[in-house]
DNA sequence: TAATTCCTGAGTAATTTAGTCAGGAATCTA
DNA sequence: TAGATTCCTGACTAAATTACTCAGGAATTA
């Protein structure tokens, strides 16, 4: 049972984005750098979020993506139903025919702990991080470690 | 962020163990056919399972697999321990050195997640479902369907 | 002795994941 | 208007994992 990176890729950079609001949008270059993730794959996450009303593309000079909603409404479940297709752990999706038509033996398991798993991270909203002091720090600390937002002004 | 069939499967395997506890060793060959897995790949999950202690082979006629502890014993998270590797969705594996040897921005949370996740799983034991009414009735008609245990003694 | 069942390890096909590549479209700055 | 920047898209590929097969041996029972 793994998270694949996909999910985890896309929290760690919406998580980026929600972290500099407040300097404005947020290109993903400068994520694949600081983040060590390929820019492509970045890329095709995106267009993801995108499509699900997560982020806002600005394109141009000074462009980037923004939040398409305040990071107190958005959770990690939306974050990973955009870009991981699915979140179930039953095998039939949950149609219930896991087993010959029937429900397999395990099939209320796998759907009672998919819904406990949903409402979990449902609860998890990017903003509850992002006022963390331990994690601003990190960013700081690697904002300038990369240089990042050096001749930018602080807009709106 | 789904659950692999390796996992499904090796509960599901177990689940059908516990629910013949009383009439004796299950045979893989049985599970095979009415769970709809195949043969050799429940060999290997059964080689983990048995590794991990959670269960007995009984080799000769008439044998089969049967619990090595008592079903209230057995969680959900130990069988997915068994034979998944490890239930962990951090990038790092709970080291820490997840983006150039620092915690990447997303670690603190998948450490949560992981923890509660697996508090989660472990508390679902294999007796809470066995003495469901539900899946008592699931696998009596799937016995019947198949005619399992029909030459067989009611053994201790 | 023969049947049954566990048990093991090596190999393979299919799928998914992660990532690349090439190029176009919108926007900004000069 | 030119050129830089950045988003945006789709097709392709490499690597890893998953799911599964195969061949054969070992213990046990009848």
């Amino acid at each position: 049972m793994k998270l694949s990176t996909k999910g985890r890729y896309a929290v760690t950079a919406m998580m980026d984005i929600a972290l500099h609001e407040k300097v404005g949008p947020v290109t993903l270059a400068d994520i694949s750098q600081c983040q060590g993730i390929s820019l492509s794959y970045l890329e095709q996450l995106f267009s993801k979020l995108r499509r699900n009303g997560l982020v806002k593309g600005v394109r141009g000079p000074g462009g980037g993506y923004r939040l398409a909603k305040p990071a107190s409404e958005i959770s990690v479940a939306d974050i990973i139903d955009s870009v991981d297709e699915r979140l179930d752990l039953t095998k039939c999706g949950g149609k219930g025919n896991c087993n010959n038509g029937e429900k397999c033996l395990t099939h209320q398991l796998w759907h009672d702990l998919t819904c406990d798993l949903h409402r979990f991270l449902s609860g998890i909203k990017l903003d509850q991080y992002v006022n963390r002091p331990q994690i601003s720090e990190l960013v700081k600390k690697q904002d300038a470690q990369y240089g990042r937002f050096l001749n930018r002004r602080t807009a709106a």
